[in-house]
RNA sequence: GGCGACGUGGCCAAGUGGUAAGGCAGGGGCCUGCAAAGCCCUCAUCCGGCGGUUCGAAUCCGCCCGUCGCCUCCA
Protein backbone atom coordinates (compact mmCIF):
# COMPACT_ATOMS: atom_id res chain seq x y z
CA UNK A 1 0.00 0.00 0.00
CA UNK A 2 1.11 3.47 -0.27
CA UNK A 3 2.99 5.60 -2.74
CA UNK A 4 0.31 7.41 -4.23
CA UNK A 5 1.11 11.15 -4.81
CA UNK A 6 -1.73 13.65 -5.06
CA UNK A 7 -1.65 17.35 -6.03
CA UNK A 8 -2.95 19.71 -2.64
CA UNK A 9 -4.66 22.45 -3.62
CA UNK A 10 -4.16 23.85 -0.36
CA UNK A 11 -0.52 23.47 -0.53
CA UNK A 12 0.00 24.40 -4.29
CA UNK A 13 2.39 20.90 -4.04
CA UNK A 14 2.64 17.27 -4.47
CA UNK A 15 2.34 15.60 -1.80
CA UNK A 16 2.93 11.61 -0.63
CA UNK A 17 -0.94 10.38 0.38
CA UNK A 18 -0.96 9.20 4.01
CA UNK A 19 -4.63 8.39 5.56
CA UNK A 20 -5.36 9.28 8.95
CA UNK A 21 -6.34 5.89 9.21
CA UNK A 22 -3.96 3.59 8.75
CA UNK A 23 -5.98 1.67 6.12
CA UNK A 24 -9.46 3.97 5.66
CA UNK A 25 -9.50 6.41 3.26
CA UNK A 26 -12.75 8.72 3.97
CA UNK A 27 -13.54 11.32 1.23
CA UNK A 28 -16.04 13.93 0.69
CA UNK A 29 -16.50 14.85 -3.15
CA UNK A 30 -19.08 17.50 -3.88
CA UNK A 31 -21.85 16.82 -5.88
CA UNK A 32 -24.42 17.49 -7.74
CA UNK A 33 -27.34 20.74 -6.98
CA UNK A 34 -30.45 18.58 -8.69
CA UNK A 35 -32.54 21.14 -10.46
CA UNK A 36 -31.99 19.54 -13.80
CA UNK A 37 -30.26 16.82 -15.68
CA UNK A 38 -26.40 17.05 -15.08
CA UNK A 39 -24.04 18.43 -18.03
CA UNK A 40 -20.75 16.87 -19.17
CA UNK A 41 -18.89 18.80 -17.06
CA UNK A 42 -20.43 17.59 -13.87
CA UNK A 43 -19.77 14.42 -15.05
CA UNK A 44 -16.31 15.22 -16.05
CA UNK A 45 -15.59 16.20 -12.10
CA UNK A 46 -17.70 12.91 -11.00
CA UNK A 47 -15.49 10.44 -13.07
CA UNK A 48 -12.60 12.50 -11.72
CA UNK A 49 -13.68 11.14 -8.53
CA UNK A 50 -14.33 7.80 -9.28
CA UNK A 51 -10.95 7.03 -10.80
CA UNK A 52 -9.86 8.32 -7.33
CA UNK A 53 -12.30 6.54 -5.58
CA UNK A 54 -11.19 3.37 -7.79
CA UNK A 55 -7.17 4.38 -7.31
CA UNK A 56 -7.64 4.22 -3.93
CA UNK A 57 -8.91 0.92 -3.70
CA UNK A 58 -6.43 -0.41 -6.33
CA UNK A 59 -3.64 0.49 -4.13
CA UNK A 60 -5.36 -1.60 -0.67
CA UNK A 61 -7.71 1.32 0.86
CA UNK A 62 -11.05 0.91 1.94
CA UNK A 63 -13.15 3.96 0.89
CA UNK A 64 -16.08 6.13 2.80
CA UNK A 65 -16.71 8.40 0.18
CA UNK A 66 -19.76 11.03 0.71
CA UNK A 67 -21.21 12.67 -1.92
CA UNK A 68 -23.80 15.58 -1.24
CA UNK A 69 -27.42 15.82 -3.16
CA UNK A 70 -28.12 19.98 -2.59
CA UNK A 71 -32.02 19.70 -3.01
CA UNK A 72 -32.42 23.10 -1.69
CA UNK A 73 -31.34 26.23 -3.09
CA UNK A 74 -32.08 29.44 -5.32
CA UNK A 75 -32.25 27.42 -8.05
CA UNK A 76 -33.89 24.29 -7.02
CA UNK A 77 -36.26 26.68 -5.53
CA UNK A 78 -36.53 28.63 -8.97
CA UNK A 79 -37.45 25.91 -10.86
CA UNK A 80 -40.20 24.15 -8.62
CA UNK A 81 -41.76 27.28 -8.46
CA UNK A 82 -41.66 28.12 -12.43
CA UNK A 83 -43.16 24.42 -12.85
CA UNK A 84 -45.78 24.53 -9.88
CA UNK A 85 -44.47 21.76 -8.04
CA UNK A 86 -43.03 21.12 -4.36
CA UNK A 87 -40.06 21.66 -4.24
CA UNK A 88 -39.07 17.69 -3.44
CA UNK A 89 -41.06 16.72 -6.20
CA UNK A 90 -38.78 18.25 -8.22
CA UNK A 91 -35.43 17.08 -6.67
CA UNK A 92 -36.75 13.53 -6.09
CA UNK A 93 -36.78 13.48 -10.50
CA UNK A 94 -33.26 15.02 -10.50
CA UNK A 95 -31.77 12.99 -7.96
CA UNK A 96 -33.18 9.75 -9.73
CA UNK A 97 -31.72 11.38 -13.33
CA UNK A 98 -28.41 11.69 -11.87
CA UNK A 99 -28.67 8.40 -10.53
CA UNK A 100 -29.14 6.76 -14.03
CA UNK A 101 -26.54 9.13 -15.21
CA UNK A 102 -24.18 7.75 -12.93
CA UNK A 103 -25.18 4.35 -13.79
CA UNK A 104 -24.78 4.76 -17.50
CA UNK A 105 -20.63 6.01 -16.67
CA UNK A 106 -19.90 3.55 -14.45
CA UNK A 107 -19.87 5.73 -12.11
CA UNK A 108 -18.99 3.73 -8.53
CA UNK A 109 -21.52 4.36 -5.93
CA UNK A 110 -20.33 6.67 -3.13
CA UNK A 111 -21.23 4.76 0.79
CA UNK A 112 -23.47 7.99 1.48
CA UNK A 113 -25.73 10.31 -0.77
CA UNK A 114 -27.13 12.89 2.02
CA UNK A 115 -29.49 15.20 0.99
CA UNK A 116 -28.88 18.73 2.46
CA UNK A 117 -32.69 18.70 3.14
CA UNK A 118 -32.40 15.71 5.74
CA UNK A 119 -29.56 17.56 7.41
CA UNK A 120 -31.16 20.29 9.42
CA UNK A 121 -31.03 19.76 12.80
CA UNK A 122 -27.09 19.01 11.83
CA UNK A 123 -26.53 22.56 10.38
CA UNK A 124 -28.67 24.25 13.08
CA UNK A 125 -26.48 22.32 15.85
CA UNK A 126 -23.31 23.70 13.76
CA UNK A 127 -24.44 27.05 13.04
CA UNK A 128 -24.70 26.97 17.22
CA UNK A 129 -21.61 26.17 17.93
CA UNK A 130 -20.18 29.03 15.41
CA UNK A 131 -22.21 31.43 17.51
CA UNK A 132 -20.47 30.28 20.66
CA UNK A 133 -17.74 31.11 19.46
CA UNK A 134 -18.56 34.02 18.42
CA UNK A 135 -18.08 33.96 14.62
CA UNK A 136 -21.45 34.79 13.46
CA UNK A 137 -23.98 37.93 13.83
CA UNK A 138 -27.89 38.07 13.18
CA UNK A 139 -29.49 40.59 10.99
CA UNK A 140 -32.53 40.52 9.45
CA UNK A 141 -33.46 37.12 10.71
CA UNK A 142 -30.69 35.53 9.13
CA UNK A 143 -27.28 34.43 10.28
CA UNK A 144 -24.17 35.69 8.81
CA UNK A 145 -20.27 34.14 8.99
CA UNK A 146 -18.08 36.93 10.17
CA UNK A 147 -14.96 36.82 8.45
CA UNK A 148 -13.16 39.20 10.53
CA UNK A 149 -13.19 36.60 13.28
CA UNK A 150 -11.14 33.68 10.88
CA UNK A 151 -7.75 35.11 9.99
CA UNK A 152 -7.02 32.10 8.07
CA UNK A 153 -9.37 33.08 5.94
CA UNK A 154 -8.31 32.76 2.08
CA UNK A 155 -5.08 30.04 3.17
CA UNK A 156 -7.16 27.63 0.42
CA UNK A 157 -7.35 30.22 -2.60
CA UNK A 158 -5.54 32.60 -1.88
CA UNK A 159 -7.70 35.08 -2.57
CA UNK A 160 -7.69 38.47 -0.31
CA UNK A 161 -11.10 39.73 -0.53
CA UNK A 162 -9.25 43.09 0.65
CA UNK A 163 -7.79 43.32 -2.83
CA UNK A 164 -9.46 42.53 -5.43
CA UNK A 165 -12.71 44.45 -4.90
CA UNK A 166 -11.81 46.89 -7.24
CA UNK A 167 -13.13 45.51 -10.56
CA UNK A 168 -14.88 42.88 -9.50
CA UNK A 169 -18.69 43.30 -9.91
CA UNK A 170 -20.29 44.40 -6.62
CA UNK A 171 -23.13 42.68 -5.26
CA UNK A 172 -26.33 44.31 -4.60
CA UNK A 173 -27.24 42.62 -1.51
CA UNK A 174 -30.26 41.48 -0.86
CA UNK A 175 -29.53 40.47 2.81
CA UNK A 176 -27.90 43.07 5.36
CA UNK A 177 -24.34 41.92 6.07
CA UNK A 178 -22.30 43.99 8.20
CA UNK A 179 -19.21 43.79 5.53
CA UNK A 180 -19.89 42.66 1.94
CA UNK A 181 -17.01 39.98 2.21
CA UNK A 182 -19.19 37.91 5.15
CA UNK A 183 -21.55 34.80 3.70
CA UNK A 184 -24.91 33.78 5.16
CA UNK A 185 -25.24 30.80 7.15
CA UNK A 186 -29.21 30.76 7.44
CA UNK A 187 -31.66 32.84 5.18
CA UNK A 188 -34.60 34.74 6.50
CA UNK A 189 -37.89 33.44 5.50
CA UNK A 190 -39.10 34.86 2.04
CA UNK A 191 -42.74 34.32 0.46
CA UNK A 192 -42.46 31.74 -1.86
CA UNK A 193 -39.68 29.82 -0.27
CA UNK A 194 -39.50 26.73 1.66
CA UNK A 195 -38.56 27.08 5.58
CA UNK A 196 -38.00 25.17 8.16
CA UNK A 197 -39.01 26.47 12.09
CA UNK A 198 -35.44 26.08 13.92
CA UNK A 199 -33.89 27.01 17.18
CA UNK A 200 -32.55 29.81 14.74
CA UNK A 201 -35.87 31.26 13.70
CA UNK A 202 -37.66 30.09 10.54
CA UNK A 203 -35.88 30.31 7.13
CA UNK A 204 -33.61 27.85 5.28
CA UNK A 205 -29.91 26.99 5.24
CA UNK A 206 -27.14 28.31 3.02
CA UNK A 207 -25.28 26.75 0.56
CA UNK A 208 -22.20 26.10 2.42
CA UNK A 209 -23.38 25.00 5.75
CA UNK A 210 -24.78 21.90 3.88
CA UNK A 211 -21.55 20.39 3.17
CA UNK A 212 -19.56 21.47 6.63
CA UNK A 213 -22.24 19.52 8.43
CA UNK A 214 -22.85 16.55 6.11
CA UNK A 215 -18.91 15.82 5.74
CA UNK A 216 -18.41 16.07 9.59
CA UNK A 217 -21.42 14.14 10.66
CA UNK A 218 -20.59 11.68 8.33
CA UNK A 219 -16.88 11.23 8.27
CA UNK A 220 -15.71 12.95 11.34
CA UNK A 221 -14.36 16.76 12.33
CA UNK A 222 -11.06 15.68 10.72
CA UNK A 223 -10.96 13.49 7.30
CA UNK A 224 -8.60 12.50 4.79
CA UNK A 225 -9.83 13.94 1.05
CA UNK A 226 -11.80 17.30 0.01
CA UNK A 227 -13.15 17.42 -3.89
CA UNK A 228 -14.88 19.33 -6.32
CA UNK A 229 -14.00 21.43 -9.30
CA UNK A 230 -12.20 24.34 -9.01
CA UNK A 231 -14.84 26.71 -9.30
CA UNK A 232 -15.61 25.23 -6.19
CA UNK A 233 -12.39 26.51 -4.38
CA UNK A 234 -13.50 29.99 -3.67
CA UNK A 235 -16.02 30.57 -2.19
CA UNK A 236 -17.27 27.36 -1.46
CA UNK A 237 -14.87 25.32 -0.16
CA UNK A 238 -12.84 28.43 1.60
CA UNK A 239 -16.16 29.18 3.46
CA UNK A 240 -16.35 25.69 4.25
CA UNK A 241 -13.42 25.42 6.33
CA UNK A 242 -14.11 28.60 8.24
CA UNK A 243 -17.38 26.82 9.22
CA UNK A 244 -15.56 23.76 9.89
CA UNK A 245 -12.85 24.54 11.82
CA UNK A 246 -14.61 27.88 13.28
CA UNK A 247 -16.79 25.74 15.19
CA UNK A 248 -14.26 22.79 15.82
CA UNK A 249 -10.93 24.64 16.17
CA UNK A 250 -9.75 21.64 14.47
CA UNK A 251 -8.25 20.77 11.11
CA UNK A 252 -10.95 20.39 8.55
CA UNK A 253 -9.55 18.48 5.63
CA UNK A 254 -6.57 16.99 4.95
CA UNK A 255 -5.53 17.07 1.33
CA UNK A 256 -7.94 19.18 -1.17
CA UNK A 257 -7.90 18.15 -5.13
CA UNK A 258 -9.78 19.95 -7.48
CA UNK A 259 -10.49 19.03 -11.40
CA UNK A 260 -9.86 21.69 -13.87
CA UNK A 261 -13.23 22.41 -16.09
CA UNK A 262 -14.21 20.86 -18.80
CA UNK A 263 -14.31 23.20 -22.14
CA UNK A 264 -16.54 22.46 -25.55
CA UNK A 265 -14.34 23.54 -28.81
CA UNK A 266 -12.26 25.79 -26.43
CA UNK A 267 -15.06 27.97 -25.27
CA UNK A 268 -16.94 27.65 -21.72
CA UNK A 269 -19.65 25.39 -22.19
CA UNK A 270 -23.11 27.57 -21.58
CA UNK A 271 -26.59 27.20 -22.66
CA UNK A 272 -26.43 30.53 -24.49
CA UNK A 273 -23.77 29.46 -26.43
CA UNK A 274 -25.30 26.42 -27.62
CA UNK A 275 -22.66 23.94 -26.66
CA UNK A 276 -24.23 22.56 -23.58
CA UNK A 277 -24.55 18.81 -23.35
CA UNK A 278 -26.13 16.36 -20.83
CA UNK A 279 -25.22 12.75 -20.96
CA UNK A 280 -28.39 12.21 -22.32
CA UNK A 281 -27.56 14.47 -25.27
CA UNK A 282 -24.76 12.74 -26.12
CA UNK A 283 -26.72 9.05 -26.00
CA UNK A 284 -29.05 10.50 -27.68
CA UNK A 285 -26.70 11.14 -30.69
CA UNK A 286 -25.31 8.04 -31.13
CA UNK A 287 -22.34 7.59 -28.88
CA UNK A 288 -21.63 4.78 -27.06
CA UNK A 289 -21.24 5.34 -22.80
CA UNK A 290 -17.95 3.88 -22.52
CA UNK A 291 -16.94 6.12 -25.29
CA UNK A 292 -18.04 9.21 -23.26
CA UNK A 293 -16.16 7.76 -19.98
CA UNK A 294 -12.92 7.01 -21.94
CA UNK A 295 -12.90 10.51 -23.19
CA UNK A 296 -13.53 12.29 -19.92
CA UNK A 297 -10.93 9.92 -18.15
CA UNK A 298 -8.25 10.02 -20.83
CA UNK A 299 -7.06 13.95 -19.80
CA UNK A 300 -5.79 14.28 -16.39
CA UNK A 301 -7.85 15.80 -13.95
CA UNK A 302 -6.09 19.14 -13.26
CA UNK A 303 -5.92 19.63 -17.47
CA UNK A 304 -8.95 21.73 -18.83
CA UNK A 305 -10.27 19.01 -21.27
CA UNK A 306 -11.38 20.50 -24.39
CA UNK A 307 -14.51 18.52 -25.45
CA UNK A 308 -14.67 17.65 -29.35
CA UNK A 309 -16.66 15.82 -30.78
CA UNK A 310 -13.89 14.62 -32.80
CA UNK A 311 -12.31 13.85 -29.74
CA UNK A 312 -15.00 11.89 -28.65
CA UNK A 313 -15.10 10.00 -32.06
CA UNK A 314 -11.40 9.11 -31.45
CA UNK A 315 -12.25 8.09 -28.31
CA UNK A 316 -15.01 5.84 -29.46
CA UNK A 317 -12.35 4.23 -31.59
CA UNK A 318 -9.99 3.66 -28.96
CA UNK A 319 -12.64 2.11 -26.84
CA UNK A 320 -13.55 -0.11 -29.83
CA UNK A 321 -10.13 -1.16 -30.25
CA UNK A 322 -9.36 -2.55 -26.84
CA UNK A 323 -12.52 -4.11 -27.33
CA UNK A 324 -11.33 -5.83 -30.44
CA UNK A 325 -8.22 -7.11 -29.00
CA UNK A 326 -10.13 -8.64 -25.57
CA UNK A 327 -12.13 -10.52 -28.09
CA UNK A 328 -9.07 -11.57 -29.58
CA UNK A 329 -7.79 -12.46 -26.43
CA UNK A 330 -11.19 -14.78 -25.72
CA UNK A 331 -11.37 -16.65 -28.90
CA UNK A 332 -8.12 -17.78 -29.47
CA UNK A 333 -7.05 -21.28 -28.01
CA UNK A 334 -3.71 -20.96 -26.07
CA UNK A 335 -0.35 -21.11 -27.72
CA UNK A 336 2.77 -23.40 -27.01
CA UNK A 337 5.51 -21.75 -25.16
CA UNK A 338 7.79 -20.33 -27.48
CA UNK A 339 9.35 -17.38 -28.96
CA UNK A 340 7.15 -15.25 -30.42
CA UNK A 341 4.94 -15.41 -27.14
CA UNK A 342 3.45 -12.73 -25.27
CA UNK A 343 6.25 -12.74 -22.31
CA UNK A 344 4.97 -12.64 -18.43
CA UNK A 345 7.78 -9.50 -18.55
CA UNK A 346 5.70 -7.38 -20.68
CA UNK A 347 2.93 -7.86 -18.30
CA UNK A 348 4.50 -7.31 -15.25
CA UNK A 349 5.90 -3.89 -16.83
CA UNK A 350 2.68 -3.35 -18.06
CA UNK A 351 1.20 -3.22 -14.75
CA UNK A 352 4.04 -1.15 -12.93
CA UNK A 353 3.98 1.34 -15.66
CA UNK A 354 -0.28 1.51 -15.12
CA UNK A 355 -0.02 2.04 -11.24
CA UNK A 356 3.31 4.34 -11.28
CA UNK A 357 0.67 6.53 -13.95
CA UNK A 358 -2.05 6.33 -11.40
CA UNK A 359 0.14 7.27 -8.35
CA UNK A 360 1.34 10.19 -9.68
CA UNK A 361 -1.42 12.07 -8.90
CA UNK A 362 -3.65 9.72 -11.09
CA UNK A 363 -2.19 10.27 -14.42
CA UNK A 364 -4.76 8.53 -16.45
CA UNK A 365 -3.21 9.43 -19.78
CA UNK A 366 0.44 7.62 -18.98
CA UNK A 367 -2.11 4.67 -17.34
CA UNK A 368 -4.14 4.83 -20.79
CA UNK A 369 -0.68 4.80 -23.27
CA UNK A 370 0.52 1.60 -20.76
CA UNK A 371 -2.38 0.15 -21.80
CA UNK A 372 -2.73 0.76 -25.44
CA UNK A 373 1.38 -0.63 -25.15
CA UNK A 374 0.71 -3.48 -23.73
CA UNK A 375 -2.28 -4.55 -25.83
CA UNK A 376 -0.45 -3.59 -29.20
CA UNK A 377 2.48 -6.58 -27.74
CA UNK A 378 -0.68 -8.99 -27.12
CA UNK A 379 -1.66 -8.38 -30.82
CA UNK A 380 1.47 -9.18 -31.97
CA UNK A 381 1.67 -11.84 -29.68
CA UNK A 382 -1.49 -13.03 -31.21
CA UNK A 383 0.16 -12.63 -34.94
CA UNK A 384 3.08 -14.79 -33.83
CA UNK A 385 4.00 -17.31 -31.72
CA UNK A 386 0.53 -16.54 -29.48
CA UNK A 387 -0.25 -16.72 -26.05
CA UNK A 388 0.51 -19.73 -23.61
CA UNK A 389 -2.16 -20.50 -21.10
CA UNK A 390 -0.20 -19.49 -17.62
CA UNK A 391 0.51 -16.32 -19.23
CA UNK A 392 -2.34 -15.91 -20.42
CA UNK A 393 -3.57 -16.72 -16.66
CA UNK A 394 -1.49 -13.32 -15.51
CA UNK A 395 -2.98 -11.30 -18.68
CA UNK A 396 -6.13 -11.95 -17.28
CA UNK A 397 -5.24 -10.77 -13.97
CA UNK A 398 -3.84 -7.78 -15.40
CA UNK A 399 -6.35 -6.43 -17.08
CA UNK A 400 -9.04 -6.99 -14.73
CA UNK A 401 -7.03 -4.95 -12.37
CA UNK A 402 -6.39 -2.14 -14.89
CA UNK A 403 -10.37 -2.11 -16.05
CA UNK A 404 -11.22 -1.78 -12.06
CA UNK A 405 -9.92 1.70 -12.17
CA UNK A 406 -10.60 2.54 -15.92
CA UNK A 407 -13.80 0.36 -16.12
CA UNK A 408 -13.80 0.85 -20.28
CA UNK A 409 -13.46 -2.59 -21.35
CA UNK A 410 -16.65 -4.32 -22.28
CA UNK A 411 -18.57 -6.51 -19.79
CA UNK A 412 -18.11 -10.02 -19.84
CA UNK A 413 -21.65 -10.49 -21.47
CA UNK A 414 -21.59 -14.64 -21.73
CA UNK A 415 -22.70 -16.50 -24.35
CA UNK A 416 -26.44 -15.52 -24.60
CA UNK A 417 -27.96 -17.65 -27.31
CA UNK A 418 -30.87 -15.72 -27.69
CA UNK A 419 -33.12 -15.96 -30.88
CA UNK A 420 -31.45 -13.66 -32.52
CA UNK A 421 -27.85 -14.73 -32.01
CA UNK A 422 -29.11 -18.37 -32.96
CA UNK A 423 -30.19 -16.64 -36.22
CA UNK A 424 -27.59 -14.90 -36.93
CA UNK A 425 -24.70 -17.65 -35.92
CA UNK A 426 -27.19 -20.04 -38.56
CA UNK A 427 -26.43 -17.25 -41.45
CA UNK A 428 -22.80 -17.01 -40.57
CA UNK A 429 -23.00 -21.18 -41.12
CA UNK A 430 -24.75 -20.73 -44.46
CA UNK A 431 -21.90 -18.31 -45.48
CA UNK A 432 -19.27 -20.49 -43.97
CA UNK A 433 -20.73 -23.45 -46.10
CA UNK A 434 -20.32 -21.19 -49.61
CA UNK A 435 -17.19 -19.87 -49.12
CA UNK A 436 -15.60 -23.40 -48.82
CA UNK A 437 -17.54 -24.28 -52.04
CA UNK A 438 -15.80 -21.36 -53.26
CA UNK A 439 -19.54 -19.66 -53.94
CA UNK A 440 -18.49 -16.18 -52.71
CA UNK A 441 -21.50 -14.43 -54.49
CA UNK A 442 -23.59 -16.06 -52.06
CA UNK A 443 -21.15 -15.95 -49.03
CA UNK A 444 -20.78 -12.09 -49.70
CA UNK A 445 -24.56 -11.63 -50.09
CA UNK A 446 -25.08 -13.05 -46.43
CA UNK A 447 -22.67 -10.75 -45.03
CA UNK A 448 -23.37 -7.59 -46.83
CA UNK A 449 -27.08 -8.68 -45.70
CA UNK A 450 -25.80 -9.20 -41.86
CA UNK A 451 -23.99 -5.65 -42.60
CA UNK A 452 -27.49 -4.09 -43.31
CA UNK A 453 -28.52 -5.10 -39.93
CA UNK A 454 -25.05 -3.71 -37.86
CA UNK A 455 -23.66 -6.75 -38.17
CA UNK A 456 -20.12 -7.04 -38.69
CA UNK A 457 -18.15 -10.85 -39.51
CA UNK A 458 -14.56 -11.32 -39.26
CA UNK A 459 -13.04 -14.61 -40.31
CA UNK A 460 -10.39 -15.79 -38.23
CA UNK A 461 -7.97 -19.05 -37.83
CA UNK A 462 -10.31 -20.39 -35.46
CA UNK A 463 -13.66 -19.53 -37.20
CA UNK A 464 -15.77 -16.24 -37.79
CA UNK A 465 -16.41 -13.84 -35.00
CA UNK A 466 -19.20 -11.39 -35.46
CA UNK A 467 -20.52 -8.40 -33.14
CA UNK A 468 -22.79 -5.48 -33.40
CA UNK A 469 -21.49 -2.48 -35.15
CA UNK A 470 -21.91 0.72 -32.85
CA UNK A 471 -24.50 2.87 -34.98
CA UNK A 472 -21.94 5.55 -36.67
CA UNK A 473 -23.26 8.64 -34.95
CA UNK A 474 -23.88 11.16 -37.56
CA UNK A 475 -21.32 13.96 -38.76
CA UNK A 476 -20.55 16.67 -36.74
CA UNK A 477 -20.34 19.78 -37.91
C1' G B 1 -7.72 45.70 -11.17
C1' G B 2 -6.47 40.98 -8.04
C1' C B 3 -5.49 35.62 -8.21
C1' G B 4 -4.46 31.28 -11.16
C1' A B 5 -3.83 27.61 -15.15
C1' C B 6 -2.07 26.63 -19.84
C1' G B 7 0.41 27.02 -24.99
C1' U B 8 4.37 19.80 -27.53
C1' G B 9 3.17 16.68 -34.83
C1' G B 10 -3.53 17.47 -38.55
C1' C B 11 -6.47 16.57 -33.53
C1' C B 12 -6.09 14.82 -28.18
C1' A B 13 -1.97 14.21 -25.06
C1' A B 14 2.69 12.05 -21.82
C1' G B 15 7.18 13.97 -20.66
C1' U B 16 9.56 19.16 -15.62
C1' G B 17 17.68 19.12 -16.87
C1' G B 18 20.29 14.44 -20.83
C1' U B 19 18.44 14.65 -26.02
C1' A B 20 10.24 13.85 -27.88
C1' A B 21 5.26 7.93 -24.54
C1' G B 22 0.39 6.68 -26.12
C1' G B 23 -4.38 7.33 -28.84
C1' C B 24 -7.17 9.22 -33.20
C1' A B 25 -6.48 10.69 -38.27
C1' G B 26 -3.06 10.16 -42.81
C1' G B 27 0.62 7.41 -46.24
C1' G B 28 3.03 2.56 -47.68
C1' G B 29 3.28 -2.78 -46.99
C1' C B 30 1.73 -7.78 -44.97
C1' C B 31 -2.37 -11.07 -43.99
C1' U B 32 -7.48 -12.19 -46.53
C1' G B 33 -11.15 -15.14 -52.24
C1' C B 34 -12.61 -10.02 -51.09
C1' A B 35 -13.43 -7.91 -46.46
C1' A B 36 -13.17 -7.26 -41.17
C1' A B 37 -9.74 -7.50 -37.31
C1' G B 38 -4.62 -7.26 -36.56
C1' C B 39 0.64 -6.61 -37.47
C1' C B 40 5.00 -4.02 -39.65
C1' C B 41 7.06 0.58 -41.61
C1' U B 42 6.13 5.80 -41.98
C1' C B 43 4.32 10.57 -39.90
C1' A B 44 7.56 16.84 -34.62
C1' U B 45 15.93 17.69 -36.00
C1' C B 46 11.61 19.85 -32.60
C1' C B 47 8.23 21.41 -28.04
C1' G B 48 4.18 29.88 -28.75
C1' G B 49 8.33 33.93 -29.54
C1' C B 50 12.95 36.35 -27.92
C1' G B 51 16.85 36.44 -24.52
C1' G B 52 19.54 34.14 -20.24
C1' U B 53 21.59 30.04 -16.83
C1' U B 54 24.04 25.20 -18.02
C1' C B 55 28.72 20.69 -20.84
C1' G B 56 23.55 20.02 -22.07
C1' A B 57 16.61 22.73 -21.59
C1' A B 58 10.36 21.13 -24.24
C1' U B 59 11.86 20.83 -19.13
C1' C B 60 15.18 26.32 -14.81
C1' C B 61 15.01 32.12 -14.96
C1' G B 62 13.33 36.88 -17.37
C1' C B 63 10.47 39.47 -20.89
C1' C B 64 6.85 39.30 -24.77
C1' C B 65 2.62 37.14 -27.52
C1' G B 66 -1.70 34.08 -27.19
C1' U B 67 -5.71 31.02 -24.92
C1' C B 68 -8.70 29.82 -20.78
C1' G B 69 -10.58 30.22 -15.80
C1' C B 70 -11.91 32.30 -10.78
C1' C B 71 -12.95 37.07 -8.07
C1' U B 72 -19.85 35.28 -3.41
C1' C B 73 -23.61 30.68 -4.50
C1' C B 74 -21.27 27.88 -12.05
C1' A B 75 -18.65 20.99 -11.44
Amino acid sequence: MGGLRFYNTMTRSLESFEPLEQDHVRMYTCGPTVYNYVHIGNLRTFIFEDILRRTLQLFGYRVTQVMNLTDVDDKTIRDANAARIPLRELTDRYIEAFFEDIDTLRIQRAEHYPRATEYIPQMVELIKRLEAHGHTYRSGGSVYYSIATFPEYGKLSGVRLDKNIAGARVETDEYDKEDARDFVLWKAPKPGEPSWETELGPGRPGWHIECSAMSMSLLGETFDIHTGAVDNIFPHHENEIAQSQGATGQPFVRTWLHAEHLIVEGEKMAKSKGNFFTLRDLIARGYDPVAIRYLLLSVPYRQKLNFTFDGLHAAQQATERLANTLRRIETTPPAEEGSGCLSIDAIEAFRAAFRAGLADDLNTARALAALHTLLRQVNTALDHGGISGDVRTSLSHALNEADSVLDILPAHAGALPDEEATRIEALIEQRSTARQNRDFATADAIRDQLAREGIVLEDTPNGTLWKRKRQNPPEEK
